[in-house]
DNA sequence: TTATAATTCAAACGTATGTTTCAATCAGTC
DNA sequence: GACTGATTGAAACATACGTTTGAATTATAA
């Protein structure tokens, strides 16, 4: 009757929405197989376990937007930029593939990253098995980093690329509190615009002058 | 024997830290007595029920950096600072208190804020009922960064204030995978250091020209 | 010492969980 | 049309959960 494919797909569209919006932990396989109108044995089938399904619903859609990033970055780095202009090239390349996901299809974007988000702050199990998915991605971004900022020590790099990242986590992962005008939802906002803004504000910190005192992880 | 205060701190300490290790959702109450070596009822004799343990949890550390915070905020009110003066006191008014905490007790603030996390990405219910311990810095703080800010438009302001939350959160939760370098523990770092780190990052950050494509909220 | 309240204890409550089992049903091939 | 493997179905598995109960124990004070 239906094909097979659909019940796999159907069963990580569900998922993902799911363990967005009440929590991996609190989401249970009988909720999922009930809005996904399948059998309970179906996940287990397709899946083995929860846990694979959780994996299955991130890297479905991280892995497309990290190959998208490679491919931004492999074009920075053809185009012989040096300094300020390769470091906004850098930050452009690791948001964008992102942020457009995020427009074209906002909720998607936004279930994965929450998920991400659940994972990291959560268990630390989990997320291990899941992290893998930018191992890659981080290592050659912050080498490409290093480059277009030299003057910057090892830890001073390593700190602005965390608060980076952090920036990102706030732009793309909706706010569960509506009534408050802090958390008014990101999606309103035109991508450019929002892009802009956000390039704007790193490529200032990134560029900020180091403070006094150097050095970094000495005291030891 | 045991003095009644000591069963009720006790579950405070051990269900801080399960929460934060573990998750919220994964620590079971049975996991919390069994390490706190107490009887299972005497969760629900001291705190009623899970969720209301959770909020002390939480309300128990964010209380006291919230009251220092609006002391600094005060402070610096007081001061007529203006300008990128006033900005960057105000960035450390909001930060020291809570970096300074940290570094005294690393554990305890990381375990917080790893568990207010939680809450901000998971389930959406719970956190509206820890949300509240926020609300008022959110606003004070908001209001007093306007002012030494005047030539942001609102939205552009907002902005830039939630990548501010973000970059701490960086900060703050020490990082579930040891391995990546990305993710070195930042207690290694003396917390003067840190703090110059931010506080350049951010005071250039909110100073950033705001990109040509003004307005920030149109179409619709 | 005795009355009173606060606290602890062991045990059970009902419910929900992830997982497994095995028969029933489907799709495709000879 | 019958055989084969892939998929679905209904039911049960064992276990764990948050919560409640009521008796036992402790502390406080008259």
């Amino acid at each position: 009757m239906q094909q097979p494919i659909e019940t796999k797909t159907k069963l990580l569209d569900v998922a993902e929405k799911l363990f967005a919006e009440k929590g991996v932990d609190a989401t249970s396989l009988r909720n999922i197989i009930a809005e996904a109108r399948v059998n309970l044995a179906a996940i287990h089938y397709h899946f083995g376990s929860k846990n694979a399904l959780i994996r299955e619903v991130v890297a479905r859609r991280v892995q497309p937007i990290n190959e998208e990033r490679l491919r931004r970055l492999k074009e920075c780095e053809n185009n012989n930029l040096i300094g300020p202009e390769l470091l906004e090239g850098l930050i452009r390349a690791f948001l964008e593939p992102l942020i457009r996901v995020k427009f074209e299809t906002p909720a998607r974007v936004q279930y994965t990253h929450r998920i991400v988000m659940q994972l990291q702050f959560g268990t630390g199990q989990l997320f291990e098995s899941v992290f893998h998915l930018f191992d890659e991605i981080i290592k050659r971004f912050f080498a490409a980093f290093k480059k277009a900022l030299p003057d910057l020590s090892q830890s001073e790099l390593l700190l602005r690329f965390r608060f980076m990242v952090g920036t990102i986590h706030m732009i793309v992962v909706e706010p569960p509190i509506k009534k408050h005008s802090m958390f008014s939802k990101m999606s309103k906002l035109q991508p450019d615009i929002l892009m802009e803004q956000i390039v704007s504000f790193l490529v200032a910190g990134f560029c900020s002058e180091s403070p006094k005192l150097q050095t970094g992880v000495s005291k030891k």
